[in-house]
RNA sequence: GUCCCCAUCGUCUAGAGGCCUAGGACACCUCCCUUUCACGGAGGCGACCGGGGUUCGAAUCCCCGUGGGGACGCCA
């Protein structure tokens, strides 16, 4: 059979973390088995879905580069088909309608958790044989319930988690459409699993629940169960659960920070699953080596260090051109205007093996096209006056030298040797005039690409 | 409260009864490289939640604790 796997998310908000790992899991589980990767909105909560954050998902798929074969497929708009499952099943007896209101069910909840019991609905309108139901009020709007089994336990083999099984006792008859017509959640996914042939559910830790629900939904309806592979939650950095208050953020917010998607892929897909001591690979990789079977069903703290590692990784991999187009639009954000010359594509060589984000790498060339800021610990420890003779000299020199890193270096040796110092002398006070800190690449390349004009004025500009 | 799930270095993880004196990666520490800071290289520190079983043998299987998490909506 081939495989259909889906990513459901309800656009209340951004993709975030978690979402995306679902989703990437979903996405390579497809591709692995040569399948099909489906994405649906879950839209039927009026109230808290935006087009906007519908537009955010996809824009963080995308940024991604999740792709998917089928959708998006929008659960407002399948509202017929709903409609023609649920008198299917009001007609065959499978569900029901319940005119208990909000606050009789409250009142019910109540008084069972009181008694320590779970909050469960008693079905007082659950037509039995034999059984008496009261007659419906003139005025209530009813609900419709499925009508749950009573006896029994549901039982799957959890993909992840193993062999899960909950007694039928625990469940209760739950609503399936609201007072106003419209279907819930429950229902609509399994509408929606059935009718687009998914063969995986993979999804989070919190839907185990709905798990039974969703299974005896689908056996009511004479529909194949597919297989189920819950997902355990990712913590925060700090180790406590990611919530809208506490640390989600959006994928989007990756790529403000500068990191590369594929890191963060990478990142993602090493969290909760793995492939021996494999830490670095590539999509095409990990698509051919996922699995099921490697994913850790406990939860996996998130961890900003190895993401950063990682992203180092892949900006040192990064090509050139690639780099170029990024890093000047980060820098045009930073209001630094990038000019022909210093080369940028040749800044950047220098700096990428260094740096751990784009943001990184932005912030630490600007000075070549912004007089830096002259750090004020690092002029105090690096300019004095018994340099200021080699300074001078050293001016002369680079007057007319060839400007390449080579003969640069040359002409600082010189110096070096004519006043009988240590490289570091002449060098750091060097690169504090011209990057304004005390941390560079090697200062000949750093002289080299910043060219003679604005070497000379940079160092003219400094009183020791 | 009830039900469900989870438990190996600080963190992500390897581990399917003997290959485990528990392996790798991030972080951290030391050294090397060096023109500063990084990068890179070489080392080091560091864990099987506790208690009972089962077994010749358990990180691995079972039970009980403990701890953590999730779910109990006319939200998804």
């Amino acid at each position: 059979m081939t495989v259909r796997t889906r990513f459901a998310p309800s656009p209340t908000g951004f993709l975030h973390i978690g979402g995306a790992r679902t989703a990437l899991f979903s996405w390579a589980f497809a591709k692995r088995h040569h399948g099909s990767f489906i994405l649906r909105v879950e839209d039927t909560d009026v109230a808290r879905s935006t087009p906007e954050a519908v537009q955010a998902i996809l824009d963080g798929m995308h940024w991604l580069g999740l792709s998917y074969d089928e959708g998006p497929f929008y659960q407002m708009q399948r509202m017929p088909r709903y409609k023609e499952v649920l008198q299917k099943m009001l007609d065959e007896g499978t569900a029901y309608y319940c005119y208990a209101g909000k606050e009789e069910l409250e009142a019910l909840r109540e008084s069972q958790m009181q008694q320590g019991l779970k909050p469960r609905y008693d079905g007082r309108w659950r037509p039995e044989a034999g059984k008496l139901l009261p007659a419906p009020p003139q005025d209530a709007a009813p609900v419709i319930r499925f009508k749950n089994p009573q006896d029994g336990e549901v039982v799957w083999d959890d993909l992840v988690k193993g062999q899960i099984r909950i007694a039928n006792k625990e469940l209760d008859d739950l609503i399936i459409a609201r007072a106003d017509g419209t279907p819930t959640y429950n229902f609509c996914v399994v509408v929606d699993d059935n009718d687009m042939g998914i063969t995986q559910v993979i999804r989070g830790d919190d839907h185990v629940n709905n798990t039974p629900r969703q299974i005896n939904l689908l056996q009511a309806l004479g529909a194949t169960v597919p297989q189920y592979a819950h997902l355990s939650m990712i913590l925060g950095d700090d180790g406590q659960k990611l919530s809208k208050r506490h640390g989600a953020v959006s994928v989007m917010q990756y790529d403000e920070e500068g990191y590369l998607p594929e890191a963060v892929l990478n990142y993602l897909a090493r969290l909760g699953w793995s492939h021996g001591d494999d830490e670095i690979f590539s999509m095409k990789q990990f698509c051919a080596w996922f699995d099921l079977d490697h994913i850790t069903p406990s939860a996996a703290q998130f961890n900003t260090e190895k993401l950063k590692w990682l992203n180092a990784h892949y900006i040192k991999l990064a090509s050139d051109e690639r780099l170029v187009a990024d890093i000047s639009k980060r820098l045009a954000q930073m209001g630094v205007a990038v000019t022909a010359l210093p080369d940028l594509s040749g800044v950047i060589a220098l700096y990428k093996e260094r740096v751990h984000t784009l943001n990184e790498l932005a912030e630490s060339i600007a000075y070549f096209y912004k007089k830096p800021e002259i750090d004020a610990i690092a002029a105090e420890k690096h300019f004095n006056q018994e340099i200021k003779p080699a300074m001078e000299r050293l001016l002369q020199h680079l007057e007319r030298v060839e400007w390449t890193a080579e003969e640069i270096h040359h002409a600082v040796s010189e110096v070096v040797a004519a006043f009988a110092l240590k490289f570091p002398k002449v060098a750091m006070p060097l690169r504090v005039m011209l990057t304004g800190t005390a941390q560079s690449p090697s200062i000949d390349q750093v002289m080299c690409l910043l060219g003679r004009d604005e070497v000379l004025a940079r160092i003219k500009a400094v009183q020791l």
